[in-house]
DNA sequence: GTGAAAGCGCTAACAA
DNA sequence: TTGTTAGCGCTTTCAC
């Protein structure tokens, strides 16, 4: 039985059960108004004749395409990866397809190139990652097309129904009392790329929890980096040669933190013993350095997922129904101990 | 200027060139038998008007669409990403859709999803990378259905025209050859999953420049992963508690290697004083874990390019004139040293 | 070298 | 509740 030689089509579908084509179309799209007995009848032929509605003949009838896309500009595979199956996931469920289009571009030509991508790709809607959710112009561009559009984990302000966020904020706050807890005080942190707008609130979750501790974040604890492995280890190095260092480093991303275990291996400075570690994010990496990182975990393919369902619904006005807050979670694992008086 | 509200068309083009859209077809389509005078004119037009083909109405009209399909079931996001993104650039570049679809299924309904894939899709051609690409079952299938497919590093025996490899066996060859001049004779190997024909390839290769210095395998020093990180621990565990440890281990993918220094540190073997350490792939984690790992880089970018470029070859009938040997290379980093007689 | 007309498979608008 | 007809924007066939 070669598929490719036997594309069945709604003719056929309308044939077999002896209705019109514009019948099986109402069925296919499950519009109202059809006697449940006859799409019962349209159900057994389409079953009977193995067949799939063409896609393309859809899309070009229909004023909107069942199309969206993912843009992206993530320097790391791990998260774009996840929230990309998530995203996929969905769609394929509810009969959209998906154009994955990665940027590789400088701010100057990505305006210009999404605008050129919009327009050849005919999509319907858009669903963007950090940092391309980040980006001012880029989102303004997107208003002026009239394009639908999710922003996952933006940190600009839009309306709910146009982003999916995770709890980056309670999070931060819930590892820095892992810490706290654990009694250290002098707590150093490592911000994240200042453009990336939910890293930075990875900073105020860490921010509010010191303050209610009544610990003070001093200046010469907090450093920014730029959420690569280089620059973590640059700002490392500044917070474990302090004169009287940090028993405790919070880095607003795993790559960060692996970068402070990479430096307190080389000054010597043992983990867990002598500083305990957090990063963010539950990269795969995190367990497979020594010691196994304690981070937060991002839900990423929920998010994805999320994206997409929100996506869809707005483009076909029905209400969201799924979760709202999709909640990271707490890893503990071994980078972190309890703070000794005597080092 | 809304691009949504205007949608100019083949017949827009028509108009202003004064010519039927036939010739405009022709001309977009790069037909022969166009006299130069009227393809400059047509092509004013299309520049004039910005005119984008309707990707929906050429592979509607078309019998075959500019449309391909990559297909994976990778565990590594660094792997997929760096060849999606190949694939994602040079279809982009020559008008090709391309839809990515995962695979996140026992093998048993792998082979009907991607049927119903491949039919519900209407892909042209169908890329794979491994384990999918090493999966006998899946490509019989797509034979089976005349399905032009590109799989890339795969051990299966296919026609040239059909894959992309890269050069494991040698790279594998050099990177033992590094531990061999630098004065290791013991040197463990811990091997892939045994249905990754690929990473087999890297004991070949291994092997081979061994017996090549008169240096025996040895049973107890061969050991068999998963390719995962704690099938790594496990091999890695044995192989560190050898009576007669190796001064050197290779591992056949960067994981097993990661877990390979993770364990050593516990047992407080000293890297690169005491134990040499190699892995293949240059995943960024490498360069996280400490010492950072002399391992191998493989171009997947590079890879997934010629994946693509061969395929839309295959598509059209024209021969591929890309580079058919696609080299990885050596990268040196800090966990390999020269043996010491006393250890 | 160029064009007119017929479809590709579907949906939308309107009838019945 | 169902069917008819006219497109969607393009390629293909065949005529000129």
């Amino acid at each position: 039985m070669n598929i490719k030689k036997s594309p069945v089509t709604i003719q056929d579908v309308a044939n077999r059960a002896k209705v019109s084509i514009k019948t099986v179309s109402r069925v296919i799209n499950s519009e109202p108004n059809v006697a449940e007995k006859t799409i019962k009848k349209v159900e057994k032929a389409i079953d009977f004749l193995d067949y799939q509605p063409n896609a393309f003949a859809q899309s070009l009838a229909r004023s909107q395409p069942k199309i969206i896309a993912l843009i992206y500009n993530t320097p790391s595979p791990n998260y774009i990866t996840h929230v990309m199956e998530g995203v996929l996931s969905y769609c394929y469920k509810f009969g959209y397809e998906v154009i994955i289009h990665p940027c590789r571009f400088d701010d100057a030509s990505l305006i210009d190139d999404t605008k050129l991508f919009i327009k050849k790709s005919r999509v319907s809607g858009i669903i963007t990652t950090p940092p391309l959710s980040d980006f001012p112009e880029l989102i303004n561009q997107l208003d002026k097309l009239d394009m639908p559009k999710i922003l996952v984990s933006s940190g600009l302000v839009v309306d709910a129904s146009e982003k999916v966020n995770t709890n980056d904020y309670e999070a931060s706050f819930e590892i820095t009392n892992h810490l706290i807890r654990r009694g250290h005080k002098r707590i150093g942190f490592i911000k994240g790329n200042p453009s990336h707008l939910c890293v930075n609130q990875r900073f105020a979750g860490f921010f509010d929890a010191m303050k209610e501790a009544n610990l003070v974040c001093e200046g010469e604890l907090i450093e920014t980096g730029l959420n690569s492995f280089a620059s973590g280890e640059i700002c490392a190095k500044r917070l474990l040669n302090l004169k009287n260092r940090p028993s405790a480093v919070f880095a607003a991303n795993d790559e960060m933190a692996a970068a402070v275990v990479k430096v307190a291996n080389q000054l010597s400075i043992d983990i867990p013993q002598s500083l305990s570690v957090v990063g963010f994010d539950d990269t795969p990496m995190t367990q497979m350095i020594s010691p196994a990182l304690t981070t937060v975990h991002q839900p990423l393919f929920k998010m994805g997922e999320a994206a997409a369902n929100k996506l869809i619904c707005n483009l076909e006005n029905t209400s969201y129904e799924g979760e709202d807050d999709i909640k990271s979670r707490l890893v503990v694992r071994d980078s972190t101990a309890h703070f000794l008086k005597s080092i």
